[in-house]
DNA sequence: CAGAGATTTGGACGATTGACAAGGAAAATC
DNA sequence: GATTTTCCTTGTCAATCGTCCAAATCTCTG
Protein backbone atom coordinates (compact mmCIF):
# COMPACT_ATOMS: atom_id res chain seq x y z
CA UNK A 1 0.00 0.00 0.00
CA UNK A 2 1.74 3.44 -0.95
CA UNK A 3 1.95 6.44 0.48
CA UNK A 4 -1.17 7.99 -0.88
CA UNK A 5 -3.30 5.41 0.73
CA UNK A 6 -2.14 5.78 4.24
CA UNK A 7 -2.94 9.60 3.74
CA UNK A 8 -6.21 9.04 2.67
CA UNK A 9 -6.95 7.48 5.88
CA UNK A 10 -5.66 9.73 7.78
CA UNK A 11 -8.01 12.46 6.09
CA UNK A 12 -11.62 12.17 8.28
CA UNK A 13 -13.51 14.02 5.43
CA UNK A 14 -12.87 13.03 2.23
CA UNK A 15 -11.41 15.83 0.87
CA UNK A 16 -8.77 14.26 -0.57
CA UNK A 17 -10.65 11.44 -2.68
CA UNK A 18 -12.49 14.40 -3.95
CA UNK A 19 -9.73 15.78 -5.45
CA UNK A 20 -8.48 12.21 -6.61
CA UNK A 21 -11.25 12.15 -8.68
CA UNK A 22 -11.10 15.49 -10.04
CA UNK A 23 -7.61 15.00 -11.03
CA UNK A 24 -7.88 11.83 -12.48
CA UNK A 25 -11.15 13.20 -14.61
CA UNK A 26 -8.76 15.45 -15.87
CA UNK A 27 -6.13 12.32 -16.47
CA UNK A 28 -8.07 10.84 -18.66
CA UNK A 29 -9.44 13.48 -20.91
CA UNK A 30 -5.76 14.51 -21.76
CA UNK A 31 -4.80 10.40 -21.96
CA UNK A 32 -8.09 9.81 -24.56
CA UNK A 33 -6.14 12.73 -27.05
CA UNK A 34 -2.96 11.00 -27.44
CA UNK A 35 -2.68 7.67 -25.97
CA UNK A 36 -1.40 6.27 -22.80
CA UNK A 37 2.10 6.43 -23.97
CA UNK A 38 2.35 9.59 -25.60
CA UNK A 39 0.85 11.44 -22.47
CA UNK A 40 3.27 12.85 -19.98
CA UNK A 41 2.00 13.44 -16.74
CA UNK A 42 2.89 17.00 -17.62
CA UNK A 43 0.71 16.90 -20.68
CA UNK A 44 -2.33 16.11 -17.60
CA UNK A 45 -0.98 18.40 -15.11
CA UNK A 46 -1.87 21.12 -18.43
CA UNK A 47 -5.41 20.47 -18.15
CA UNK A 48 -5.03 20.95 -14.86
CA UNK A 49 -5.99 23.44 -12.33
CA UNK A 50 -2.73 21.89 -10.34
CA UNK A 51 0.53 21.63 -11.22
CA UNK A 52 2.92 18.49 -11.71
CA UNK A 53 3.88 18.32 -8.36
CA UNK A 54 0.35 17.97 -6.92
CA UNK A 55 0.08 14.93 -9.09
CA UNK A 56 2.53 12.53 -6.94
CA UNK A 57 0.84 14.18 -3.81
CA UNK A 58 -2.55 12.37 -4.67
CA UNK A 59 -1.15 9.64 -6.99
CA UNK A 60 1.57 6.99 -5.84
CA UNK A 61 2.78 6.94 -9.81
CA UNK A 62 1.50 7.03 -13.50
CA UNK A 63 0.37 3.85 -13.39
CA UNK A 64 -1.64 4.69 -10.24
CA UNK A 65 -3.54 8.13 -11.82
CA UNK A 66 -4.25 6.14 -14.46
CA UNK A 67 -5.74 3.29 -13.29
CA UNK A 68 -8.07 5.23 -10.95
CA UNK A 69 -9.37 7.37 -14.11
CA UNK A 70 -10.09 4.87 -16.76
CA UNK A 71 -11.86 2.49 -13.40
CA UNK A 72 -14.08 5.43 -12.68
CA UNK A 73 -15.09 6.22 -15.89
CA UNK A 74 -15.56 2.73 -16.82
CA UNK A 75 -17.53 1.52 -13.96
CA UNK A 76 -20.44 3.93 -14.89
CA UNK A 77 -19.71 3.21 -18.21
CA UNK A 78 -20.93 -0.51 -17.46
CA UNK A 79 -23.85 0.94 -15.27
CA UNK A 80 -25.19 2.42 -18.27
CA UNK A 81 -27.01 -0.36 -19.46
CA UNK A 82 -28.86 -0.91 -16.31
CA UNK A 83 -31.64 0.70 -16.19
CA UNK A 84 -32.67 -0.71 -19.75
CA UNK A 85 -32.66 -4.43 -18.58
CA UNK A 86 -34.71 -3.44 -15.31
CA UNK A 87 -37.47 -1.23 -17.32
CA UNK A 88 -37.25 -3.20 -20.91
CA UNK A 89 -41.08 -4.43 -21.48
CA UNK A 90 -40.54 -6.67 -24.27
CA UNK A 91 -37.34 -8.60 -25.96
CA UNK A 92 -37.96 -6.35 -29.29
CA UNK A 93 -37.36 -2.97 -26.91
CA UNK A 94 -34.68 -4.62 -24.98
CA UNK A 95 -32.80 -5.33 -28.05
CA UNK A 96 -33.58 -1.79 -29.62
CA UNK A 97 -32.60 0.66 -26.77
CA UNK A 98 -29.37 -1.55 -26.26
CA UNK A 99 -28.75 -1.29 -29.71
CA UNK A 100 -29.10 2.49 -29.56
CA UNK A 101 -26.76 2.84 -26.54
CA UNK A 102 -24.26 0.98 -28.47
CA UNK A 103 -24.61 3.36 -31.54
CA UNK A 104 -24.61 6.87 -29.25
CA UNK A 105 -21.40 5.43 -27.04
CA UNK A 106 -19.51 4.75 -29.97
CA UNK A 107 -20.50 8.37 -31.89
CA UNK A 108 -20.26 10.76 -28.43
CA UNK A 109 -17.64 9.00 -26.83
CA UNK A 110 -15.03 7.38 -29.02
CA UNK A 111 -11.91 9.04 -27.49
CA UNK A 112 -12.46 7.70 -24.80
CA UNK A 113 -13.29 3.99 -25.82
CA UNK A 114 -10.26 3.96 -28.07
CA UNK A 115 -8.17 4.77 -24.96
CA UNK A 116 -9.83 1.36 -22.93
CA UNK A 117 -8.20 -0.58 -25.59
CA UNK A 118 -5.09 1.10 -25.46
CA UNK A 119 -4.60 0.71 -21.58
CA UNK A 120 -6.29 -3.58 -22.08
CA UNK A 121 -3.73 -3.65 -24.25
CA UNK A 122 -0.64 -1.89 -22.52
CA UNK A 123 -1.90 -4.39 -19.21
CA UNK A 124 -0.91 -7.17 -21.39
CA UNK A 125 2.73 -5.87 -21.35
CA UNK A 126 2.75 -4.25 -17.60
CA UNK A 127 1.72 -5.25 -14.70
CA UNK A 128 0.90 -1.76 -13.71
CA UNK A 129 -2.78 -1.28 -13.91
CA UNK A 130 -3.27 -4.96 -14.84
CA UNK A 131 -5.53 -5.71 -12.19
CA UNK A 132 -8.35 -2.81 -12.61
CA UNK A 133 -8.13 -3.78 -16.02
CA UNK A 134 -9.15 -7.05 -15.24
CA UNK A 135 -12.32 -6.02 -13.01
CA UNK A 136 -13.39 -3.81 -15.29
CA UNK A 137 -13.24 -6.37 -18.03
CA UNK A 138 -14.59 -8.76 -15.65
CA UNK A 139 -17.74 -5.60 -14.94
CA UNK A 140 -17.88 -4.83 -18.57
CA UNK A 141 -18.82 -9.34 -19.13
CA UNK A 142 -20.93 -9.00 -16.45
CA UNK A 143 -23.05 -6.45 -18.31
CA UNK A 144 -23.64 -8.09 -21.43
CA UNK A 145 -24.41 -11.40 -19.70
CA UNK A 146 -27.08 -9.50 -18.11
CA UNK A 147 -28.39 -8.02 -20.79
CA UNK A 148 -28.58 -11.61 -22.53
CA UNK A 149 -30.19 -13.44 -20.13
CA UNK A 150 -32.54 -11.26 -19.91
CA UNK A 151 -33.27 -10.99 -23.57
CA UNK A 152 -33.83 -14.44 -23.42
CA UNK A 153 -35.75 -14.50 -20.21
CA UNK A 154 -38.57 -12.11 -22.12
CA UNK A 155 -38.23 -14.22 -25.16
CA UNK A 156 -38.89 -17.24 -22.83
CA UNK A 157 -36.46 -19.52 -24.22
CA UNK A 158 -32.64 -19.67 -22.78
CA UNK A 159 -29.82 -17.97 -23.86
CA UNK A 160 -27.09 -19.67 -27.19
CA UNK A 161 -24.02 -19.01 -25.17
CA UNK A 162 -22.13 -18.12 -22.06
CA UNK A 163 -20.84 -14.89 -20.87
CA UNK A 164 -17.20 -15.13 -22.13
CA UNK A 165 -18.16 -15.61 -25.62
CA UNK A 166 -21.07 -13.50 -25.63
CA UNK A 167 -18.45 -10.73 -24.00
CA UNK A 168 -16.08 -11.86 -26.93
CA UNK A 169 -18.31 -10.95 -29.72
CA UNK A 170 -19.84 -7.82 -28.82
CA UNK A 171 -16.45 -6.13 -27.33
CA UNK A 172 -15.82 -7.78 -31.61
CA UNK A 173 -18.04 -6.31 -33.11
CA UNK A 174 -17.43 -2.66 -31.25
CA UNK A 175 -13.88 -3.14 -31.01
CA UNK A 176 -13.86 -3.50 -35.07
CA UNK A 177 -16.64 -0.57 -34.93
CA UNK A 178 -14.74 1.45 -33.43
CA UNK A 179 -12.20 1.91 -35.47
CA UNK A 180 -13.63 2.13 -38.86
CA UNK A 181 -15.55 5.12 -37.44
CA UNK A 182 -11.99 6.55 -36.23
CA UNK A 183 -10.66 6.15 -39.41
CA UNK A 184 -13.91 8.14 -40.81
CA UNK A 185 -16.58 5.48 -41.64
CA UNK A 186 -19.23 7.45 -40.37
CA UNK A 187 -21.62 4.81 -41.51
CA UNK A 188 -20.30 2.49 -38.56
CA UNK A 189 -22.54 4.47 -36.37
CA UNK A 190 -25.21 3.24 -37.74
CA UNK A 191 -23.77 -0.42 -38.57
CA UNK A 192 -23.06 -0.75 -34.77
CA UNK A 193 -26.51 -0.34 -33.60
CA UNK A 194 -28.29 -3.20 -36.63
CA UNK A 195 -25.55 -5.70 -35.93
CA UNK A 196 -25.62 -5.33 -32.15
CA UNK A 197 -29.24 -6.05 -32.61
CA UNK A 198 -28.47 -8.90 -34.57
CA UNK A 199 -26.49 -10.49 -32.76
CA UNK A 200 -28.52 -10.23 -29.34
CA UNK A 201 -31.82 -11.39 -31.40
CA UNK A 202 -29.98 -14.51 -33.12
CA UNK A 203 -31.49 -12.95 -36.53
CA UNK A 204 -29.40 -14.03 -39.43
CA UNK B 1 9.65 9.47 -49.68
CA UNK B 2 12.49 9.41 -47.65
CA UNK B 3 16.69 8.98 -48.01
CA UNK B 4 16.28 5.03 -47.34
CA UNK B 5 13.87 4.04 -50.67
CA UNK B 6 16.55 6.49 -52.71
CA UNK B 7 19.47 4.25 -51.60
CA UNK B 8 17.42 1.23 -52.24
CA UNK B 9 16.78 2.42 -55.62
CA UNK B 10 20.22 3.02 -56.80
CA UNK B 11 20.96 -0.49 -55.00
CA UNK B 12 21.19 -2.67 -58.51
CA UNK B 13 21.03 -6.38 -56.43
CA UNK B 14 19.05 -6.36 -53.49
CA UNK B 15 21.34 -6.78 -50.76
CA UNK B 16 19.49 -4.06 -49.44
CA UNK B 17 16.46 -5.25 -49.15
CA UNK B 18 17.65 -8.75 -47.80
CA UNK B 19 19.34 -6.86 -44.63
CA UNK B 20 15.99 -4.91 -44.00
CA UNK B 21 13.98 -8.25 -43.95
CA UNK B 22 16.65 -9.07 -41.69
CA UNK B 23 16.78 -6.15 -39.63
CA UNK B 24 12.97 -5.76 -39.72
CA UNK B 25 12.55 -9.56 -38.12
CA UNK B 26 15.26 -8.92 -35.52
CA UNK B 27 13.00 -5.72 -34.62
CA UNK B 28 9.64 -7.96 -34.60
CA UNK B 29 11.11 -10.33 -31.67
CA UNK B 30 12.19 -7.03 -29.79
CA UNK B 31 9.09 -5.18 -29.71
CA UNK B 32 6.83 -8.55 -29.04
CA UNK B 33 8.63 -8.84 -25.93
CA UNK B 34 7.86 -5.48 -24.04
CA UNK B 35 5.42 -3.72 -26.79
CA UNK B 36 6.22 -0.87 -29.40
CA UNK B 37 6.30 2.14 -26.59
CA UNK B 38 8.47 0.51 -24.16
CA UNK B 39 11.04 -0.38 -26.45
CA UNK B 40 13.75 1.39 -27.93
CA UNK B 41 15.96 1.28 -30.50
CA UNK B 42 18.55 0.14 -28.68
CA UNK B 43 16.56 -2.99 -27.59
CA UNK B 44 16.30 -3.36 -30.93
CA UNK B 45 20.02 -3.30 -32.29
CA UNK B 46 20.84 -5.54 -29.35
CA UNK B 47 19.23 -8.65 -30.64
CA UNK B 48 20.74 -7.43 -34.11
CA UNK B 49 24.20 -8.05 -35.11
CA UNK B 50 24.42 -4.40 -36.12
CA UNK B 51 24.29 -1.25 -34.46
CA UNK B 52 22.34 1.46 -33.27
CA UNK B 53 23.45 3.50 -35.82
CA UNK B 54 22.96 0.79 -38.87
CA UNK B 55 19.12 1.00 -38.03
CA UNK B 56 19.39 4.87 -39.60
CA UNK B 57 21.22 3.53 -42.59
CA UNK B 58 18.39 1.11 -43.67
CA UNK B 59 15.31 2.44 -41.94
CA UNK B 60 14.05 6.08 -42.34
CA UNK B 61 12.75 6.25 -38.18
CA UNK B 62 11.16 3.90 -36.32
CA UNK B 63 7.87 3.69 -37.57
CA UNK B 64 9.43 2.98 -40.56
CA UNK B 65 11.29 -0.18 -38.86
CA UNK B 66 8.21 -1.32 -37.49
CA UNK B 67 5.88 -0.96 -40.11
CA UNK B 68 8.32 -2.98 -42.58
CA UNK B 69 8.22 -5.25 -39.86
CA UNK B 70 4.90 -5.80 -38.91
CA UNK B 71 4.03 -6.05 -42.22
CA UNK B 72 6.23 -8.85 -43.42
CA UNK B 73 4.99 -10.92 -40.36
CA UNK B 74 1.45 -10.60 -40.93
CA UNK B 75 1.53 -10.39 -44.77
CA UNK B 76 2.59 -14.04 -44.33
CA UNK B 77 0.34 -14.64 -41.49
CA UNK B 78 -2.75 -14.23 -43.90
CA UNK B 79 -1.45 -16.43 -46.62
CA UNK B 80 -1.31 -19.53 -44.00
CA UNK B 81 -4.42 -20.34 -44.50
CA UNK B 82 -4.79 -20.29 -48.33
CA UNK B 83 -3.77 -23.97 -48.44
CA UNK B 84 -6.85 -24.66 -46.00
CA UNK B 85 -9.14 -23.02 -48.15
CA UNK B 86 -7.59 -24.40 -51.30
CA UNK B 87 -7.44 -28.04 -50.30
CA UNK B 88 -10.31 -28.75 -48.09
CA UNK B 89 -13.01 -30.97 -49.97
CA UNK B 90 -15.68 -31.01 -47.58
CA UNK B 91 -17.20 -28.12 -45.21
CA UNK B 92 -16.72 -29.75 -42.24
CA UNK B 93 -13.08 -30.37 -43.26
CA UNK B 94 -12.48 -26.64 -43.79
CA UNK B 95 -14.01 -25.81 -40.41
CA UNK B 96 -11.99 -28.37 -38.73
CA UNK B 97 -8.87 -27.70 -39.75
CA UNK B 98 -9.80 -23.72 -39.72
CA UNK B 99 -10.53 -23.81 -35.73
CA UNK B 100 -6.93 -26.14 -35.57
CA UNK B 101 -5.07 -22.98 -37.41
CA UNK B 102 -6.60 -20.75 -35.16
CA UNK B 103 -5.76 -22.30 -31.75
CA UNK B 104 -2.53 -23.00 -32.81
CA UNK B 105 -1.40 -19.81 -33.95
CA UNK B 106 -2.59 -18.54 -30.60
CA UNK B 107 -0.76 -20.86 -28.50
CA UNK B 108 2.53 -20.58 -30.71
CA UNK B 109 2.69 -17.35 -31.58
CA UNK B 110 0.76 -15.38 -28.67
CA UNK B 111 3.38 -12.59 -28.45
CA UNK B 112 3.54 -11.42 -31.89
CA UNK B 113 -0.61 -11.63 -31.85
CA UNK B 114 -0.18 -9.20 -28.77
CA UNK B 115 2.17 -7.07 -30.68
CA UNK B 116 -0.63 -6.75 -33.59
CA UNK B 117 -3.07 -5.57 -31.45
CA UNK B 118 -1.10 -3.05 -29.89
CA UNK B 119 -0.02 -1.48 -33.09
CA UNK B 120 -3.02 -1.27 -34.46
CA UNK B 121 -4.21 0.50 -31.73
CA UNK B 122 -1.09 2.73 -31.51
CA UNK B 123 -2.22 3.55 -35.30
CA UNK B 124 -5.00 4.91 -34.02
CA UNK B 125 -3.51 7.73 -32.23
CA UNK B 126 -0.26 7.89 -34.83
CA UNK B 127 0.23 8.62 -38.24
CA UNK B 128 3.36 6.77 -38.22
CA UNK B 129 2.63 3.43 -40.12
CA UNK B 130 -1.33 3.67 -40.10
CA UNK B 131 -1.71 2.93 -43.50
CA UNK B 132 0.37 -0.26 -42.98
CA UNK B 133 -2.08 -1.50 -40.48
CA UNK B 134 -4.73 -0.44 -42.92
CA UNK B 135 -3.54 -2.51 -45.28
CA UNK B 136 -2.88 -5.63 -43.01
CA UNK B 137 -6.40 -5.44 -41.56
CA UNK B 138 -8.10 -5.40 -44.93
CA UNK B 139 -5.90 -8.66 -45.89
CA UNK B 140 -6.64 -10.28 -42.43
CA UNK B 141 -10.49 -9.30 -43.60
CA UNK B 142 -9.94 -10.59 -47.27
CA UNK B 143 -8.77 -13.93 -45.39
CA UNK B 144 -11.80 -14.59 -43.57
CA UNK B 145 -13.83 -13.44 -45.94
CA UNK B 146 -12.55 -16.06 -48.50
CA UNK B 147 -12.82 -18.90 -45.81
CA UNK B 148 -16.54 -17.66 -44.88
CA UNK B 149 -17.42 -18.06 -48.56
CA UNK B 150 -15.43 -21.08 -49.33
CA UNK B 151 -17.24 -22.99 -46.26
CA UNK B 152 -20.30 -21.47 -47.71
CA UNK B 153 -19.56 -22.54 -51.17
CA UNK B 154 -19.10 -26.41 -50.20
CA UNK B 155 -22.20 -26.32 -47.88
CA UNK B 156 -24.00 -25.47 -50.79
CA UNK B 157 -25.64 -22.49 -49.66
CA UNK B 158 -24.97 -18.56 -48.96
CA UNK B 159 -22.64 -16.44 -46.49
CA UNK B 160 -24.88 -15.18 -43.83
CA UNK B 161 -22.95 -12.24 -43.40
CA UNK B 162 -20.44 -10.09 -44.89
CA UNK B 163 -17.10 -9.37 -44.91
CA UNK B 164 -16.26 -6.64 -42.66
CA UNK B 165 -19.12 -8.36 -40.21
CA UNK B 166 -17.09 -12.14 -40.18
CA UNK B 167 -13.74 -10.19 -39.78
CA UNK B 168 -15.24 -8.39 -37.06
CA UNK B 169 -16.44 -11.41 -35.02
CA UNK B 170 -13.43 -13.66 -35.85
CA UNK B 171 -11.26 -11.00 -35.19
CA UNK B 172 -13.00 -10.10 -31.85
CA UNK B 173 -13.09 -13.72 -30.02
CA UNK B 174 -9.20 -14.18 -31.10
CA UNK B 175 -8.45 -11.39 -29.32
CA UNK B 176 -10.50 -12.30 -26.28
CA UNK B 177 -9.01 -15.72 -26.64
CA UNK B 178 -5.86 -14.32 -27.18
CA UNK B 179 -6.25 -11.88 -24.18
CA UNK B 180 -7.56 -14.66 -21.53
CA UNK B 181 -4.47 -16.80 -22.84
CA UNK B 182 -2.20 -14.01 -21.65
CA UNK B 183 -3.64 -13.74 -18.62
CA UNK B 184 -2.83 -17.53 -17.72
CA UNK B 185 -5.83 -19.13 -18.99
CA UNK B 186 -4.24 -22.00 -20.93
CA UNK B 187 -7.86 -23.06 -21.72
CA UNK B 188 -8.56 -20.36 -24.23
CA UNK B 189 -6.37 -22.45 -26.64
CA UNK B 190 -9.16 -25.05 -26.68
CA UNK B 191 -12.12 -22.70 -26.43
CA UNK B 192 -10.90 -21.10 -29.49
CA UNK B 193 -10.93 -23.70 -31.45
CA UNK B 194 -13.98 -24.73 -30.43
CA UNK B 195 -15.55 -21.26 -30.99
CA UNK B 196 -14.22 -20.34 -34.60
CA UNK B 197 -15.67 -23.94 -35.79
CA UNK B 198 -18.88 -22.91 -34.23
CA UNK B 199 -18.61 -19.27 -35.63
CA UNK B 200 -17.74 -20.63 -39.01
CA UNK B 201 -20.60 -23.11 -39.35
CA UNK B 202 -23.14 -21.28 -37.77
CA UNK B 203 -24.31 -23.82 -35.00
CA UNK B 204 -25.42 -22.37 -31.93
C1' DC C 1 -2.83 35.07 17.04
C1' DA C 2 0.41 31.22 16.96
C1' DG C 3 1.47 26.98 15.68
C1' DA C 4 0.67 22.50 13.38
C1' DG C 5 -0.69 20.16 9.73
C1' DA C 6 -2.33 19.79 5.00
C1' DT C 7 -1.73 21.33 0.42
C1' DT C 8 0.77 23.16 -3.55
C1' DT C 9 4.55 24.86 -6.04
C1' DG C 10 8.61 25.10 -9.09
C1' DG C 11 12.71 23.19 -9.93
C1' DA C 12 16.03 19.61 -10.29
C1' DC C 13 17.43 14.62 -10.62
C1' DG C 14 19.09 10.72 -13.43
C1' DA C 15 17.68 7.95 -17.04
C1' DT C 16 16.12 7.18 -21.52
C1' DT C 17 14.54 8.38 -25.94
C1' DG C 18 14.90 9.02 -31.40
C1' DA C 19 17.81 11.13 -34.37
C1' DC C 20 22.00 12.40 -36.38
C1' DA C 21 27.00 13.32 -37.75
C1' DA C 22 31.84 12.36 -38.56
C1' DG C 23 34.81 9.05 -39.62
C1' DG C 24 36.65 4.25 -40.02
C1' DA C 25 36.16 -0.33 -42.36
C1' DA C 26 34.85 -3.08 -46.10
C1' DA C 27 33.73 -3.93 -50.72
C1' DA C 28 33.21 -2.91 -55.28
C1' DT C 29 34.84 -0.60 -59.40
C1' DC C 30 38.12 0.83 -62.69
C1' DG D 1 46.39 -1.30 -56.62
C1' DA D 2 44.09 3.13 -56.23
C1' DT D 3 39.77 5.26 -55.80
C1' DT D 4 35.06 5.49 -55.29
C1' DT D 5 31.02 3.78 -53.21
C1' DT D 6 28.74 1.25 -49.81
C1' DC D 7 28.36 -0.20 -45.20
C1' DC D 8 28.79 0.24 -40.22
C1' DT D 9 30.33 2.08 -35.59
C1' DT D 10 30.96 5.25 -32.00
C1' DG D 11 29.79 9.30 -29.80
C1' DT D 12 26.76 13.08 -29.18
C1' DC D 13 22.66 15.91 -29.44
C1' DA D 14 18.40 18.03 -27.51
C1' DA D 15 14.16 16.57 -25.77
C1' DT D 16 11.33 14.19 -22.74
C1' DC D 17 10.25 11.05 -19.23
C1' DG D 18 8.71 9.68 -14.16
C1' DT D 19 10.10 10.73 -9.82
C1' DC D 20 11.30 13.29 -5.95
C1' DC D 21 12.24 17.22 -2.70
C1' DA D 22 12.71 21.50 -0.15
C1' DA D 23 10.30 25.39 0.56
C1' DA D 24 6.28 28.36 0.12
C1' DT D 25 1.39 28.76 0.85
C1' DC D 26 -2.86 27.69 2.66
C1' DT D 27 -6.14 25.78 6.32
C1' DC D 28 -7.51 24.63 10.40
C1' DT D 29 -7.03 24.03 15.47
C1' DG D 30 -5.83 25.36 20.09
Amino acid sequence: MGDVAVRAERSSVDKFALRRRELADAALAAVAQRGFAKTGLRDVAAQTALSLGSLHYYFDDKDDLIGQAIWQHKSECARRYDPIVESAQTGAELADRFGEEMSATLRDEADLHRLWYDLRNQALFDTGFRDTIISIDALLRDMVWSVVTRYAELEGRAPETDAVSAYAMFDGIFLNALIAYLRGDTGAVERIRVASVRLLTGTH
